[in-house]
DNA sequence: ACGCCTATGCGAACACCGTACGCTAGGGTG
DNA sequence: CACCCTAGCGTACGGTGTTCGCATAGGCGT
């Protein structure tokens, strides 16, 4: 006889179906959702596998979320939360600090969750979650008082954002896969050097970079490539501030 | 009897065996996948769906191809073959024109190709393929002929793929999301800006710059804002250059 | 001319995925 | 008490990437 058995509730289930919390809720399942895709990556994140760890069935996730690409677009939601922007520092000229401390807690917060690199392609800046448009808001407010326009402001702000996560994301990507390596850094390098050896040898500019980054630390030479653009591109705001201030 | 039959040869498989073409090939394979790409996103792409295309059984793809990883990685290098970086172009002052058409071939080339935002951040700019880094060499001569030293012209070149990248990414994953909702652009503005609005309320600066772009015509408000941003990019540029000419 | 060898294609099968559906159990409300 | 509504879950379906072993056919050595 194929009908379900009667899904015996174990004593356990029953416990925990009694009281305590409603045992599942969207925020717990956004939250062991981070977690795992910090722990594991972003091929482990099934709805079996996060429902295991939430000590529930798979299935059971859809009362709270509707499929795995809302989860996910709370997931992205989430960790824009964790977004650092300074808020009203006094001087208006405190622009540029204020403005490198958001690229910096951006960079570090797509570093601190690898997996976004994959993930931000797909949702964009475009689903705007709560976090987002909070933290967007504040941010708008530094490059408003540093003396933008309105209709300039935005633009500012989305290029600045876009250098920060286009840089960062193919750190990210570059990251992950060498952790999928398995490898040191060093090993891996090494081995990316033989293998591009003999392609980049009729290229010398490419093939000069590789020698000279040869015996440098590689987090370090990431952190001063980061600054380097963002510090020009600062520079080029700065310039159109100026010339705005002269009209 | 389990054991398979035969594989019934067909008149017409063993007539396509027998000469042409080895019917299969590592590049009609991946000049396949983009074109099914093109024509029907990302989530289209599948073993199964690009052999049928091919006229050819699923499996028999993984004799060119070693996994779906690898054949994303080629397609991805398949289509930086597109880009088009400008060579000797005489005066060296010309920089500032050479880099900004490098970067709107790099946007027009995401924008003709939507799924590449996906993939990119999967990809990353790590798994170099030889067109990839062909290009690569090619704009890197662009920044060295313009004075960067040998050690910062790549920091330059990286930095303003970033941004081109992070920009036209999140252009894409816009215009993409646009596509599947199937609404017009008019129409999903118009939604967004209802939904947004309760959100966007309190946030007077978000609200401000959506009142002011209501009526505009979006594709040129793109092209504005990432016009916007590469000036500046630029700018600051030049004002290092600048600055390391007048050491 | 024959027979082997290797490269190529493919069908079946496996493990896993996202998710629709219908059932159950239990607490809240009349 | 009867009722309903909600949260959870087992089952099942269609689809995925990939492995494996078999069938085939062309090229090559003899």
């Amino acid at each position: 006889m194929p009908t379900g058995k009667p899904a015996v509730p174990s004593v356990w289930a029953r416990q925990r179906n009694k009281r305590e919390q409603p045992a599942l809720s969207q925020d717990r399942i956004v939250a062991e959702a981070v977690r795992l895709l910090d722990e594991e990556g972003i091929e482990a994140l099934s709805m079996r596998s996060l429902g295991t760890r939430l000590g529930a069935g798979a299935t059971s996730l859809y009362r709270h979320v509707a499929s795995k690409d809302e989860l996910i677009e709370l997931v992205v939601d989430e960790i824009y939360g964790e977004l650092e922007v300074p808020g009203e520092s006094g001087a208006p000229d405190a622009w540029r600090e204020s403005v490198a401390a958001c690229a910096g807690s951006l960079r570090a917060m797509i570093l601190r969750h690898p997996w976004a690199a994959s993930v931000l392609g797909q949702v964009g800046l475009a689903e705007l979650g709560p976090n987002l448009t909070r933290q967007s808001e504040r941010m708008l407010a530094l490059f408003h008082r540093a003396g933008f326009p309105a209709g300039e402001a935005d633009r500012a702000m989305n290029t600045v954002i876009a250098y920060v996560i286009g840089m960062t994301v193919s750190e990210a990507a570059y990251l992950s896969m060498l952790a999928r390596s398995g490898q040191s850094e060093q090993e891996l390098m090494e081995g990316l050097r033989r293998v591009a050896e003999e392609a980049v040898r009729d290229l010398p500019l490419l093939r000069e970079g590789y020698d000279e980054r040869a015996g440098e630390d590689p987090s370090r030479l990431r952190d001063e490539g980061f600054a380097y653009g963002l510090e020009r591109f600062l520079d080029g705001l700065q310039a159109r501030l100026d010339a705005l201030g002269a009209h």
